[in-house]
Formats: C-alpha cells, sequence, structure tokens
RNA sequence: GCGGAAGUGGCGAAAUUGGUAUACGCGCUGGAUUUAGGUUCCAGUGCCGCAAGGCGUGAGAGUUCGAGUCUCUCCUUCCGCACCA
C-alpha cells in the first residue's frame, strides 16, 4: 500500500540510488538505434550551484530523458571548466591552492547535480585542470604550430592591471575588463595567437548551415566576424618613408568615392604618424594621449573628432594630386591598414573631421534620379542606398552606378599596379597567452640556439605544478626554476619553457567532443567521437553567443582538418534559455536576490524545482522567480500522488471501448489529445510550459471521475499512465515510484513514450460559435459530418442570433469546419 | 547610431496555419473541514453595467467577413554591437 502523503526526501534518494547502482544512463555506442547527443554547457566550479545552473541543465535533462523515450541512445555528459581565475582570487584571499578549492568545489557540486536526479553518464565526467584532460591541447597545440596555425608575435594587448593579465577583445567590455571591470590599458607583450583569421569564410558561411540554432546568435556571430569586400589601394608618398616605404595602404569598401578623397586619415599608431612625430614634439603628445587608451569604446564612438596635420602628404593614385595626411583619432590600427582615405563629402566621420579642420568637401555621388540637389547635412539619406546612386565630379568615372564606379575605379588600380580588390574581415587572430597560473600550460621551449621549439608529444603533457604558494597576484610558476627550467628538445642545451597558460576558452572549445572518448590516453579523440559527434541538442546561456560558440565551432574544423572528426559543425542544435530573474533584475550576488537552489531542494525537492523551472516560463525566455509558483508545483504534485493513491483503493478492470458513454468518451479523447498536444510540445516545439499546462488539465479532467463507476477507474488508470510517462522526464523522481503502482513494467526511464490512439480523437459532434458581424451571440453543438448549409441554417435559427438579424439583411456567411460561423449582415 | 527580441488580467504566462482573447499556474474573494493557524476541498475572479449589452492584447492608422497574430507610422522596455573606413 502506497503512503498517502508524498514525501519527496525518501522516494527522491531512492530513485537517485537504483539509477545508480543500475548505471541507466551509462552509454555505448549502438548502431542498432540512431543516436542523440544531448549537452549542456559545463559549469565554473565556482562553489555551489546557482539558480541558473539548476535551470539551464534542468532544460537539458529533459530533453535527454525525452529522446530517451523515443528509443534513441542518449549521452548526457557532465564536467567541469575548471581552470580560471576565481581559483587564484581564492587562493590568495584564503591561502588555499586553487588544485585544492577546485577539487573541493567540483565534488560538492557533483553532489548538487546528483542530489537533482540528472541523467549524466558519469564515466565520462571530465575537469579540464586534470592533465589527462590538457595534454591533449597542448599537444593539439604543437599540431597547430606545425602547421602554421599558430604563431607569436608581440603585440599591442589589452592588459588588466588589476588581474595582472592580457585579455582577449572579446573579454573587454566597453573598454574595461569583463572580469573585474576595472579599465584596460595597451601593452606590448609576446603572444601566442591561432589564426581564427585564416578560417573567418569557412565560419561565416556555416552560419548558414546552422538552421537550429537562434537567429540571434547567428546574426552576432555574422556581425562579429564581420566580412566585407572593398579595396586595398595604395596612395604614393610625396617623400619616402625613413624606413624606404613610398606608399601608404588603405582599404575602402567604396572605392566608386575615390574622386571624392580630400587628404589622408592615419591611426595615432600608424608607423606614418610616428615618423612624424620624431621632428613634431606636438603631434608626439597628441599620439601619446590617443594611445593611452583608458576611454570606453562606447564613448569612443560618439567622442569628437581630434586630429593634427602630420606635414607629409599622400599622391592620389589617379589624379596625381597631393592630399594632406592626417592624424585621426577616429582611425583603427586593428582595422584594414590603419589608414583610410577620406572622402568628407560622403563620409560622415571624415565630413565632420573636415569641418572642424577646414578641409575641402568634394560631392563626388548624387541620388540619380536627380531631383534632390546635394545637401551636406542630407546626403546620409541616401548615400548608402548603393542602387539609387551615381557617380559625379568624378572626370573620366562620371554617370557610373555603384557597381559601375566600383569595377572601373577598381580595375584601374589593378591595372596601375596601385591597388586590388580585397575581403577584409573585423575577426583577428586568437590570443591565447595568459600570464595567470591557474591554466594549462603552453607547450613551448624557448632555447637560446633553436628559438621557440614546441615540446614534442612524448614529453607531455608539461604538468602544472600544484603545489603552489602564491605572492601577491602573479603567477607562481614564473617564479619557480623547477617549473620552468628545462632542455631543449632539439639541441639539448639549456632552454626555459613558456611560464604562460592557454586561455581557458581553449578547454571549453573541445571539451564537447572528448566526453566521447574521456577515458583514452592514447589519443585525443577517437572513433567514439566520430560516433557522438556532432552534439544533437546543445544548451546554456545567451552569454556565450560569441564568444565559446565561435571558437567551439573553429576548433571543430580545425579538429576535422586534424582528421579527428568528419562533421563540419559541433552543434546541431542550440537552445539558448534565459535569464532567471528575482523581482524582474537579474538574480546576482551583488543584487542580493538571489535564490539558493539547495534550501529548496532540501524543503520540497528536486522535483518541485525542477517542475517550477520548466513551467514558469518557455525555455528562452526569462524566468521570474516566484516562492508561490515553486508552492504551486509542489502542489501539483501531491495531487497527482493522491490521485494515484485513490486509484490504489479498487482495482480498475480492463478498458473496455465499446461500453464507454459520451462524458467517458470525452474523457479519453482529453488524454490522447494532450498526448499529441504534449509530444508536439517536448519534439517541435521545446514548449515545456505549455505541455505541463496540458498536463494539469488532463490531470484536472481524471479528479472528476467517478471511482464508483468501474469503466472510470479504468479510464483513469490510463490517462494517469500516459501522464506519469509524460512528465517522467520533467519529474523523474516520483514518476519512478508511480510507474509501478500503475501496472507499468520495468524503469518508467526506459518506457516508451505514450502513444496517440486515433480512434479515441474521434467526435460525433462539434460545437461551434456563431458570430454576428464578428461578435460572437450563440454556441451551437452540432454533428461533426454536417455539411455547410445545414450548419450556415442551423446558426441562423440560434435564438440569440436571429435576434439580432432582426431588420437587416444577411449579405454573406461564412463558415470554419467546425470552428465558427460569422454571418455578416447590415 | 546599427542590429535583434519583446510589450496581453493584480502576477508568471497561453492563444502553434488570420477564426471563441486570457488555457495552465499564482494571487485574491466567499464557503466547507479544523479548537485555531496551516493543509485540503468547493465556488467565483479582465474592465464597465442590475441586466441586455458594451469595452478590452503599448498608441494610431490600414488590409480583411474576421487581426494579439499581417502591413505602415509611432512609443516603451530588454539584449547585442558600436568610429570597421
Amino acid at each position: 500500500m502506497m503512503d498517502q502523503n508524498y514525501i519527496p526526501q525518501e522516494l527522491e534518494a531512492a530513485a537517485q540510488q537504483h539509477w545508480l547502482v543500475n548505471k541507466s544512463f551509462c552509454v555505448r555506442r549502438d548502431d542498432s538505434r540512431e543516436k542523440f547527443y544531448c549537452l549542456a554547457m559545463f559549469p565554473y566550479p565556482s562553489g555551489k550551484l546557482h539558480m541558473g545552473h539548476v535551470r539551464n541543465y534542468t532544460i537539458a535533462d529533459v530533453i535527454a530523458r525525452y529522446h530517451r523515450m523515443l528509443g534513441k541512445n542518449v549521452l548526457q555528459p557532465m564536467g567541469w571548466d575548471a581552470f580560471g581565475l576565481p581559483a587564484e582570487n581564492a587562493a590568495i584571499q584564503n591561502n588555499v591552492p586553487p588544485a585544492q578549492w577546485t577539487a573541493a568545489n567540483i565534488d560538492y557540486m557533483r553532489a548538487q547535480l546528483q542530489r537533482l536526479g540528472f541523467a549524466y553518464d558519469w564515466d565520462r565526467e571530465i575537469a579540464t585542470c586534470n592533465p589527462q584532460y590538457y595534454r591533449w591541447e597542448q599537444w593539439f597545440f604543437t599540431r597547430l604550430f606545425e602547421k602554421g596555425l599558430a604563431y607569436r608575435k608581440k603585440a599591442e594587448v589589452n592588459w588588466c592591471e588589476t588581474d595582472q593579465t592580457v585579455l582577449a577583445n572579446e573579454q573587454v567590455v566597453n573598454g574595461c575588463c569583463w572580469r573585474c571591470n576595472n579599465p584596460v590599458e595597451r601593452r606590448e607583450i609576446d603572444q601566442w595567437f591561432i589564426r581564427i583569421t585564416a578560417y573567418a569564410e569557412e565560419l561565416l558561411t556555416d552560419i548558414d548551415k546552422l538552421e537550429h540554432w537562434p537567429e540571434q546568435v547567428r546574426t552576432m556571430q555574422r556581425n562579429w566576424i564581420g566580412r566585407s569586400e572593398g579595396v586595398n589601394l595604395r596612395f604614393g608618398l610625396a617623400r619616402a618613408l625613413l624606413s624606404g616605404e613610398d606608399s601608404l595602404e588603405v582599404y575602402t569598401t567604396r572605392p566608386d568615392t575615390l574622386m571624392g578623397a580630400t587628404y589622408v586619415a592615419v591611426a595615432p599608431q600608424h608607423p606614418v604618424a610616428r615618423q612624424a612625430a620624431q621632428s613634431n614634439p606636438a603631434l608626439a603628445a597628441f599620439i601619446e594621449e590617443q594611445s593611452r587608451g583608458k576611454v570606453a569604446e562606447a564613448e569612443l564612438a560618439t567622442m569628437e573628432k581630434l586630429g593634427m596635420a602630420t606635414g607629409m602628404h599622400a599622391i592620389h593614385p589617379l589624379t596625381g594630386a597631393e592630399l594632406p595626411i592626417w592624424v585621426a583619432n577616429f582611425v583603427l590600427m586593428s582595422y584594414g591598414s590603419g589608414a583610410v582615405m577620406s572622402v568628407p563629402g560622403h563620409d560622415e566621420r571624415d565630413h565632420a573631421f573636415a569641418l572642424k579642420y577646414n578641409l575641402p568637401i568634394v560631392q563626388v555621388i548624387a541620388k540619380v534620379d536627380g531631383d534632390h540637389p546635394y545637401e551636406v547635412e542630407r546626403w546620409q539619406d541616401w548615400y548608402a542606398d548603393k542602387s539609387a546612386i551615381v557617380t559625379v565630379n568624378s572626370g573620366e568615372f562620371d554617370q557610373l552606378d555603384f557597381e559601375g564606379a566600383f569595377d572601373a575605379i577598381a580595375d584601374r588600380l589593378q591595372q596601375q599596379g596601385k591597388g586590388e580588390r580585397t575581403t577584409n574581415y573585423r575577426l583577428r587572430d586568437w590570443g591565447v597567452s595568459r600570464q595567470r597560473y591557474w591554466g594549462a600550460p603552453i607547450p613551448m621551449i624557448n632555447c637560446g640556439t633553436c628559438g621557440t621549439v614546441p615540446v614534442p608529444a612524448k614529453d607531455l603533457p608539461v604538468v602544472l605544478p600544484t603545489d603552489v604558494a602564491f605572492e601577491g597576484v602573479s603567477s607562481p610558476i614564473k617564479k619557480m626554476p623547477g617549473f620552468y627550467a628545462t632542455t631543449c628538445p632539439s639541441c639539448g642545451g639549456g632552454a626555459t619553457r613558456d611560464t604562460d597558460t592557454f586561455d581557458t576558452f581553449m578547454e571549453s572549445s573541445w571539451y564537447y567532443a572528448r566526453y566521447a572518448s574521456a577515458r583514452n590516453d592514447e589519443a585525443m579523440l577517437d572513433a567514439e567521437a566520430d560516433y557522438w559527434a556532432p552534439v544533437d541538442q546543445y544548451v546554456g546561456g545567451i552569454e556565450h553567443a560569441i564568444l565559446h560558440l565561435l571558437y567551439a565551432r573553429f576548433f571543430h574544423k580545425l579538429m576535422r582538418d586534424e582528421g579527428l572528426v568528419h562533421s563540419d559543425e559541433p552543434f546541431t542544435r542550440l537552445l539558448t534559455q534565459g535569464m532567471v530573474l528575482k523581482d524582474g533584475s537579474k538574480m546576482s550576488k551583488s543584487k542580493g536576490n538571489t535564490v539558493d537552489p539547495q534550501s529548496l531542494i532540501d524543503s520540497y525537492g528536486a522535483d518541485t524545482v525542477r517542475l517550477f523551472s520548466m513551467f514558469a516560463a518557455p525555455p528562452e525566455q526569462s524566468l521570474e522567480w516566484s516562492d508561490s509558483g515553486v508552492e504551486g508545483a509542489n502542489r501539483f504534485l501531491r495531487r497527482l500522488w493522491k490521485l494515484v493513491a485513490r486509484q490504489q483503493e479498487s482495482p480498475a478492470p480492463a478498458l473496455d471501448l465499446a461500453a464507454l458513454d459520451d462524458r467517458q468518451k470525452a474523457l479519453r479523447r482529453k488524454a490522447h489529445e494532450t498526448i499529441a498536444k504534449v509530444s508536439d510540445d517536448f519534439g517541435r516545439r521545446q514548449t515545456f510550459n505549455t505541455a505541463i499546462a496540458a498536463v494539469m488539465e488532463l490531470c484536472n479532467e481524471v479528479g472528476k471521475l467517478d471511482e464508483g463507476i468501474p469503466q472510470d477507474r479504468a479510464l483513469a488508470s490510463e490517462a494517469l499512465r500516459a501522464v506519469v510517462l509524460m512528465l517522467c522526464p520533467i519529474v523523474p523522481h516520483i514518476s519512478h515510484h508511480l510507474w509501478p503502482l500503475l501496472g507499468g513494467e520495468g524503469d518508467v526511464v526506459n518506457a516508451s513514450w505514450p502513444l496517440v490512439d486515433e480512434s479515441a480523437l474521434a467526435r460525433d459532434s462539434v460545437d461551434v460559435v456563431v458570430q454576428v458581424n464578428g461578435k460572437v451571440r450563440a454556441r451551437m453543438s452540432i454533428d461533426a459530418d454536417a455539411d455547410e448549409s445545414a450548419v450556415k441554417a442551423l446558426a441562423q435559427q440560434q435564438p440569440n442570433v436571429a435576434r439580432f438579424l432582426e431588420g437587416v439583411t444577411v449579405r454573406k456567411v461564412i463558415v470554419v469546419p467546425g470552428k465558427l460561423v460569422n454571418i455578416v449582415a447590415n
């Protein structure tokens, strides 16, 4: 006899123990079934789970369990993005080595995940700080180096003084460090880069293949890669530079406006600017000020245009005119060649700059219909519309449309060896060196004789020492000769290791593939990875729309080209879950509006927390936290428990379909309509909130059945079995216990998703709404197979309809079969 | 500035293909059970109106027999990018 009261704590522990002992979610290759790889973005082991984790992992778990019930071979692994700065901060604050802090956090959070009942294959668990994991990353990096895809260069980087480290462009948010929010400085330092720009075109075009990704993410990646078509062209220099350089390269997407160029502007860091500054202290001071780079980028965009003349001149490649070269604060050294041809007649920035410094402004583009005389303030309205413009004041290139002018001028430059068509990208190569301790050591050795030498595969991994003490904020291994002193693999002489570590985005760029061959110590990836890849469903936060998801796509292509996998993209379907809010704003420690999942699990059980998370909003939308909503979720589970308990009191007879009356047929129809709707919500729409609502409706109907009537009990039994199956992915623990009580065989986690009995959906009669001029005036129940003219006649006979038709003429009657009749009359 | 998403009861939300606006849940009101509180159960709950009925999906227009849904203009909020030549 089952307990009349729902007590989740004990039954959840029992279910979890059952799954663990039976290794219910440990999977291996099975070619007889379709595979399904479901993955949630792995957590950073920060200490304990927060509500965002719970939501993320619940969504993925529901999807994984649903596909398992469809009969697929489902892999859902879990691991730890274990390297990173917080471990060092904790080490410095609490005097605990990062490795120890991280391991303790992992143990605690693993227990929390298990307490939530997630269907993970724990045999595949990985932690990126484990040398067995990062050795393959080190090996792969040396392969990239050998292929010329990884290189070292001195580069100006974003330097965070607080964290003592370099940041990727992507880690600079509004000119400040993404992590500590302090202003970022610029410094020149030796760095390792990976040539992501070599894959820019493929990364861009393959976005089109990601049809099951949110459009928002695809757009963001397209913009980030930032492809543009234009021309690289060279202005002659009136006097050659000291370096011997006698031309100045610029990039433009609008060569059609070349005849309107009246000056050339270079970035403050440009060689031309530097040389000019040598004999011009005022210019030197200006450049120094502009290079300080303390200004947030958002302000930069709206900042006043500032500049100084260099006194140097450039020779226009087509007219031969001498144009002044200016240093301008709005020209970026990092895009194109760091120099632009300025066309103040048509470019807003060039225009503002020309007005300010009294430089000539020439119109060379006109609107094609000619109705609109050129007005400097208004040209932006039509200048960008390349389909409706024509060149003017451009000598032999006059009266051409955009493409005509583009081609004529590009061809001319090409003929004269002064320029060529080019494609430019906003995307920069990926700087992966970090001057931090808690990361994977970069497997490179600097030898005084041989230069930079990769650590040979047989010597990998380069193990990060974990028994360290921090003095200040800087990396301890930089002061550990035991770590960095080594011999050159090439000449055998004394040499030093690189003491930098990899950007932690390196580890998260390929972990999804490693789960498939997590215990292989012979290779980075093997045939198992090829079997499971790509991930069929990836679930994570929108905050990774660019960084992680672009790097992972890049890595997948690198691994493909190394022969490790044979697909082009790592994630077939992407679901970006919304934020968890409380009182209208994002839950965060700083706002003090967090809810600790652990205390909720302790008081209500994991199923209640899971149910609320899935019920309160669709997965992509933000979720407003509500304590009473959690109560409601728990109340529903208690009701469900009681419905099943009531079933246990007297056994249900076999269902006798022929004996059902209309009321009973309606209930059975409701049950099967619900199965159809919930299947669609789970599979196609991924709207679990409406699926749950539909199941609740069905339960409300089941509650109205009369247990004194044998066939009512039979119907309740059938409906409740379907309810338990449909809820199983969301609330697996209670389902595990209710399933055998309802006569289910075996573990419910291995049961099949319920099927719709089409015959149950049939209707003898349908309810139809009757409108007069679009307003509902009556409802009528009619035979399901009534023909249209009969429906029209019946509709007009409804008393309340007839009342509204008095004194007017019926003009038209529209019939939507099975739904409504609209009588148009006046 | 550019790009994207959204705006529906007191609240979270639903309405999937242009066809009954507000399903489901929360909250609230009344009632039953209870010594009481809580739990549980029953009934009610968009607004105005005694009713008939009218009004109602950010604002305004349009298309249509019919618009939360489509088109245009505008407002607001959130998110992303931001001098990219």
